[in-house]
Formats: C-alpha cells, structure tokens, sequence
DNA sequence: CTACAGCCTTAGAGCGCTCCAACAAATAGA
DNA sequence: TCTATTTGTTGGAGCGCTCTAAGGCTGTAG
C-alpha cells in the first residue's frame, strides 16, 4: 500500500533522484541507456509520479478545477466533454466537483478546488454571489459558462437567449401561427433574457405578446398551461424543454392534441427533446462548443496570452421536430 | 494572483509558522488571543490552506477520488450526492473525474485521480478491465458501484437485479397478467441478472418466458415492440427506462393504448420516468443509498477497520405508476 | 527562592518532487 | 596539446505544509 517514490526508482536504476525527475518529464538530454534503465525500474516497481509533490516543487499546476452546479443535468456534461476534450489537447486535466445548486455547498466545492491550487477553474452556472467568485478570480482565472458578469478578471461563455427566443417565433409564424403564448421562467438564470427575446420578436411581427409566468419545471408547464385553457393560443413557447414537456401533458389530458391544435417549442435540447416519444420541437444550445470556448479562454489566461476579459455569446438554433405544425383552429 | 503562504499569515500576525498551523487544523491548545490573531491575518491574506502541500507533509489524504464513466446519465448524481453527504460528514472531499464509457478515457481518469494519492476511490460503473482495478487497488482502497468484482482488495455496492425484476413480474401477475415479455439489455451492464430474475419469477409463477432481444436505448425498445406486433403480450417488461418509453412510442404508433392494451414497466426509476408526460411504472434502485454505502465502506478501509471485502446489494423497490393495469384482452 | 508542573509556542527536519548550478566526461576548435 | 563547448549527470536548496521534540512562561508547591 506504499506507493513506491522517485528515490526508490533512482536506487533501484542505480541513477540519482534528479535524473529520474528528467527521464519522467520526458527531457531529451538523457542518454537511452539510462532512460531504459530507468524507465525498467519504475515499471517494475509499479512507480506513477506524485502529481501534488510535483506541481508543489515546479509551482505550477496541470490541473483544471471543474464547479458543476447541478449534476443531475445533462447539459452539463456535455459542456464537461468540450472542456475535456480541449484539455487533454493541451496537457492538462479535469477535477471536477459539484455544488448541488445551494450556495453553501457551492462555497464549500470551490473552496476544495481552490485549495488543490488549479491553473484556472471553470464554473458552470454557479449560483454563488458575484463577491465569491471576484474572490476566486483574485487567486487564479476563472471562466464563467451560462452566468454572466461584468467583473473584468473572469471570461463568460452564454448562449444568446435572447435570438433563440427569436428563432422559436419566427419558425411558428412562418408556419402561420399568430397567436404564441410564451410560457416564462420567472427568476430563473436564463429567464430574463428569453422574455426579452420573445417580446422583440413577437413586436417585430406586429404580434400582441402574452407573457405567463411559469417556471422551469414539468409541474410549472402544466399549471401554467391550465390557466391557458379558456382562451388557447394556437402555439405555446416554454422557457425550457421541462417545462414543454409540462405543458404538452396538461394539454392532452385536457383533450387537446399536439401539434394539431397547439404547437409546442422548448429551449436547451436536452435529451428528453430527442426521445421519439417526446419528439420536441426546440432550441438548441451548442453545449460542447460552450466546454470548448471556456477551456479556450480559460488556457489563454493560464498562460498569460490575454488579460481583459472575453465574453462569448453563442448562436443557438432550432431542433424541429414533431410538436409544431401549421395552426388548424382560427387564428 | 501569488497566493499568500502560512509564513505570510505567521509574519502577519506575529507567530510561528507552526501555531499557524495549529490554528488551521483547529488544535485546541492555541490560546484564544493567539488564534483569533492568526485567524483575523489569514482572513484579511485571503489565505486558505494548500491541500497538497498539506497531504504530502501529513502523509495523509482527506481525498476520495470519485471516476464517474458516465455524466450524462444521471443516476451517477444520485449516488454522488450519496457520497458527498457521508463524506463530507467525516471530513472528506471529493474529486470527481468522468471516463466516458471509453476504457482508454477511462484509464486515463484513473491515472489522473491516482496521482492526486487520494485516501480511496470510487469507480461508478467502470467499464475498464478488472486488471486495471486490481492494479489501482494494490495503491489505495478502491470500491465498485454498480459493477461487481470478484477482487478481494475491492468493495461492491450493487442493486440486486433479479429481484427487481422479480418485483415487477409479481406487480403484473398480481394484476391479472399471464403474457409478459421481457426486452432484454442484451450485452449491457446488468442484463443479465436482470433476464435471470425474469425467467425465474415467471418460472414460479407458472408462466411461459418471452424474452426478446433488445437494448438499453428508446430506439431499440421501440424497434422491439415492433417485433412484436404480430403477437402482442399483453405486458412488457423492458431492461430499463429509456427501453420502456422507447417500447411505448412504438405501441401507441401502433394505435394501441397503455396501459389499457399493454402495461409497460421500466426498470432505474430515472427522472425521466417521473415526468407526468411518461408516469412510468418503474423498479427504484437506491442511488443515494449506494453512495452512502460507498463511501462508508470505502472509509473503513481508509482508517484500516476491515480487510475482508463487503459486497453490498440493495434491495430495488417498485414504483406503480400509470403505465400498468390490469388487462382488458384476454389473457 | 528553587522545582516542577502544566500550558503555549517554536525551531527544524522532512514529505516527493523540480530546478539550478556545478561538474565530469566526451567532443570540437585552435 | 590545450582550452572551449557540448552532453549527461548529480547534489542541494526549496516548494507549503505537518509533526516531533524541545523550548519559554506562568503559577503553585516545597
């Protein structure tokens, strides 16, 4: 159970403790001898480098700290794929941990990712106070995904709510809808601006805007969609794909059928959306290019290339699938 | 962006380098004047303890390394906030890195934890070779959740499948069912107790076996049913959720109704089943159980209290919901 | 007034590693 | 041949911390 150290392998190569150091950083100033030699110990004796012992010693640090907020969402975890994937390019690695979407935990992770000393940290979605994360990015950069800031030591990568909003009325309008009901995520992190997109849009098609307050859960949908019931609008924009699912559920126990007498639009594409049962018409974030982006940024500030901050704001498109359709009913 | 040391606290408050330390490992032989001198100079540094510097000199790891194979489905988050809980209650932190369900992504995250010399490890759902366990079991205490091992030095934490299905099989006998079917998970994870407590609950009921060959996919639960179609049992239990909804769209593609023409039940209670658009009746396995088993038994070995390895298997329960009832065709 | 407990506090060694300066040996240039 | 230069190797200091053993200080007893 005790592990084997650089001066067990020096030792047993018959070398000094310096030159196992070069041959484990790969240096080419090590004659193929020696490196045989000592490469056949470390095998032998099941010897792996220390990696604290030697971010300690060379004061540098190889490791990139994750926050996740929630990890029973999904959409995280394909940001975490584009993050590894730009990573591992680069020669650095993941810790990864979560806060459970309560500030006090997320205190606590970031705390712990702090305290292995990272080269930067990535927070995705971390609802901790701004004062918290300015106190974070006073000790090493820090990249933001789907929160923003105006705090000029950290980079943020969102996507633009506000035009995939705007994407959702324009494809229900050209499909004749005029009367679109926007289901809204009431305090939630991306709500505002989805409302924003979907009052602009519906102004710039001369369309009257109706606005119910929601919120970004199935349950949410469905009473939302109960209280729609006496004066139905022929589409039903929701502020995310929970929520449509919500709503779709109420309107078919209502007796109504999707989409033939209501379409139905959600927002994030989450993998629920593409299930053929669900089928979900929506908006889809580019997620592994949000993992992608931060990692960039991120490794720009680790490597001191950039020093004022980089706000990303990414296109997201339309999913169509089988929830909209031209409005039968009157419009 | 230099982060202050114990020596910057120490100078600042007129100690020692080592009643620093003291204090910021809570000793209670530290005046109090002192301690609030040290505490109220760590404070306005912005200092916070060197996790590595920390377990290299101390020789010890409050660090358990946590390697998810795969983020994107969330029973892992279950069993993660299973962990975190009893963790954090004993002092512990978690580092968490994913494997994709690629062994070579995987072994890699392997190495990378390791090197961090955590106390112990977690693997949830590995799918590397048992050669790799073994190897990363000669270093640290290592336990299996939801893969089973015959390794003496590894733990397992596992739901048992075969009963699971048994439960389900007697949900539907006991609604009056005589033809169920079975899709099974072909090669994956846990089909295969799972195929074995079918074929044994339908055995002691008296009834013939129908098992179909399927996946743990909503594509291959609905390219099974069609398979089916010609001869439909009047229920269906599928290898897990996604096989169930996926089994359900093609039914109702079919122009049939569930339940009332076929009960369909799932199996991982994922949130997805939840979901009053699907309400699926479903076996629960205990996530946040399997988490807190983990970590406990995982802890024992850290402090040296047990040797023998635990197998742990968890009792799944049924979930009832709406996609099972009694038959209307004849039996 | 000395002795001996406490109780706090501190110096110093050392955890596993990197990195620098120094050096021996081999090669090149004069 | 002798001095440069290059190449390969090494000892030692030090990264930020913990921990042991050995102090300094009080206060009380002898």
């Amino acid at each position: 159970m005790v592990r084997p150290t650089m001066e067990d392998v020096a030792a047993r190569a018959g070398v000094s403790r310096a030159l196992v150091s070069l041959v484990m950083r790969g240096s080419p100033k090590v004659s193929d001898q020696r490196r045989a030699a000592v490469l056949k110990a470390a095998e032998e004796l099941g010897y792996s480098p220390h990696a604290m012992a030697r971010s300690l010693a060379s004061r540098t640090s190889h490791v990139l700290g994750v926050m996740v907020s929630d990890l029973h969402n999904a959409f995280f975890a394909e940001v975490v794929d584009g993050l590894d994937a730009v990573a591992a390019e680069q020669g650095f690695e993941l810790i990864i941990n979560t806060g459970g979407r309560s500030p006090t935990r997320e205190r606590r992770a970031l705390r712990s990712l702090l305290s292995f000393r990272p080269a930067g940290l990535v927070l995705l979605s971390p609802v901790v106070p701004a004062a918290d994360i300015a106190q974070a990015a006073d000790h090493t950069p820090v990249v933001l995904v789907a929160r923003s800031s105006r705090l000029s030591t950290v980079d943020t990568v969102n996507d633009d709510g506000e035009r995939g909003i705007g994407l959702a009325v324009d494809h229900l309008v050209s499909l004749g809808h005029k009367r679109i009901a926007h289901l809204d995520g009431g305090g939630g992190t991306q709500a505002a601006p989805r409302r924003r997109g979907y009052l602009t849009a519906m102004a710039s098609h001369g369309l009257p805007p109706r606005v119910v307050g929601s919120e970004y859960t199935d349950a949410g949908g469905a009473r939302a969609v109960q209280g729609l019931l006496d004066d139905l609008p022929t589409a039903i924009i929701s502020c995310n794909d929970f929520n449509a699912i919500g709503a779709i559920s109420a309107l078919e126990e209502a007796g109504f059928r999707v989409p033939h007498d209501v379409s139905v639009v959600g927002y994030d594409n989450t993998s629920l959306a593409a299930l053929r049962h669900v089928s979900l018409t929506t908006v889809d974030q580019p997620r592994n290019e949000f993992g992608r982006l931060a990692a960039g940024a991120l490794l720009q500030r680790v490597r001191g290339e950039r020093d004022e901050p980089v706000r990303h704001l990414l296109h997201p498109s339309l999913v169509v699938r089988t929830t909209t359709a031209p409005p039968v009913r009157p419009a």
